[in-house]
DNA sequence: TTATTATTGTAACATATTGATACAATAATA
DNA sequence: TATTATTGTATCAATATGTTACAATAATAA
């Protein structure tokens, strides 16, 4: 047993924790002009979920979040941003954790407090998919990347917690320059544009896509990148916060 | 006691209600060129609070803060927007409910539920100031009108609050047409181009917001309207959504 | 070594949007 | 009937965005 962590993080009672509130991190990657998302599953009953938690008595929220989202991708400095609360009563339904844990063998606990109505804030993290190691938790036993285009079908309400995700990134991408959090520190204009292209969902023009970009001066061009093409090299770019 | 409501409202144990969880409206509105909000007072102490309350076990997040901007403003048809949670320890300070209640002469239960930490989701509610009759509830005696750029200071984090609500007005005054909500049926251009400038905190160009609002085609020109000033009358416009 | 190819970087122009000025129209008052 | 203040909008200027075009060039093939 960790000593970091409660001996009754998933006991029948939930203490330690604020009750009916959890967290789930919408983790968005790109890779190969794809958005990813990290999943959960739980192998025994297939069904797969958003990287989740509980709040501690005595934690902020936020570092509820970055504490569940680090510990699945490995990373420690990242800040997920919030972006919605999930707080319908429809939302509930507890037959996925029901079968979590008939899975397991145990007869589950009817007053389980995971069983209990949930109100889950959602949060989003923007990664660098190559620096992320998917981790499995307590609950669930894989933890893997998902094609945003081709995601499972998910426990809950999740599915729209990734929906809801994908519209609000699609609203900061210009204004909180967020498309950077989700590249390599060096990347080419046309790894930037692919990345505006894949998360807007609509082709946009080169020449005014690179004006615009280089127009905002946060771009540092540093080198020529030996592309492997019969064509240009590209220049290789770093993004400069002013 | 009324029996919608639980007689537990404001027990030691808080039963009925989702425990550490809250929800805190800042409810603007519009009135002779200036943004108001709506503020409660307990009269004993003078400690000004926003409008809040809490989410019982059963109840839509959504319908709690509908049910308390609802009671606080006598409007039934109102749908305030969460824009954000407030979860840090640093808003934990139990002082003011401490000092109501000494005030009430009771001696405060140190385990009163409403002394421990809460994480709350602030909502956005737009209303027409001229509809609402400012109601007080069970914890607050007093409940006002107060100009934005002259409220007192306010327990706990309702501050922050009360800015990031501004904050957020402001970015979606624009694409989600939240001026509307803020005035009367039927308004004038340039009642509208005032809200819209105290709103942003700037003056705008009369003829290129005019352009753009009538571009916008959602506005509606209603009669005219006799000033009583010296001077050419104007436009009454209506709004109507495509 | 020299074409060929595909892609890059950007100039140049067209179009659309927004900023700013100007002015006729007009409702109340003098 | 002249005066005044404000409204509604035309007009032009400045800026931003959409689009086409083309020279530059890195790898490959002739």
């Amino acid at each position: 047993m960790k000593p970091d962590t409660p001996h009754n993080e998933t006991d029948a009672a939930g203490n330690g924790f604020i009750p009916n509130l959890a967290v789930d991190v919408v983790v968005f990657g790109f890779h190969d002009t794809e958005l990813k998302v990290l999943l959960m599953q739980y192998s025994k009953t297939g069904l797969y979920a958003l990287p989740g938690g509980f709040v501690r008595l005595n934690e902020n929220l936020d570092d509820a979040a970055k504490r569940v989202a680090g510990e699945r991708t490995g990373l420690r400095d990242i800040s997920p941003e919030q972006f919605r609360v999930f707080g319908d009563m429809a939302r509930h339904d507890p037959t996925p954790f029901i079968s979590f844990m008939a899975a397991d063998g145990g007869k589950p606990d009817p007053n389980h407090w995971l069983f209990q109505r949930f109100i889950s804030v959602g949060y989003l993290a923007l990664v660098d998919f190559t620096k992320v190691t998917p981790t499995p938790d307590k609950i669930f036993d894989s933890c893997n990347w998902y094609n945003l285009t081709d995601i499972p079908p998910l426990i809950q309400d999740h599915s729209a917690i990734v929906a809801a995700g994908l519209q609000w990134l699609q609203v900061i991408l210009d204004s909180k320059l967020a498309g950077f959090n989700l590249l390599p520190a060096e990347f080419t204009m046309a790894e930037l544009q692919s990345l505006y292209e894949t998360v807007l969902g609509k082709k946009l023009l080169r020449p005014a896509f690179q004006r615009k970009m280089l127009g905002m001066g946060i771009l540092e061009r540093i080198a020529k990148k030996y592309s492997g093409g019969a064509h240009k090299a590209p220049y290789l770019y770093r993004f400069v916060s002013k």
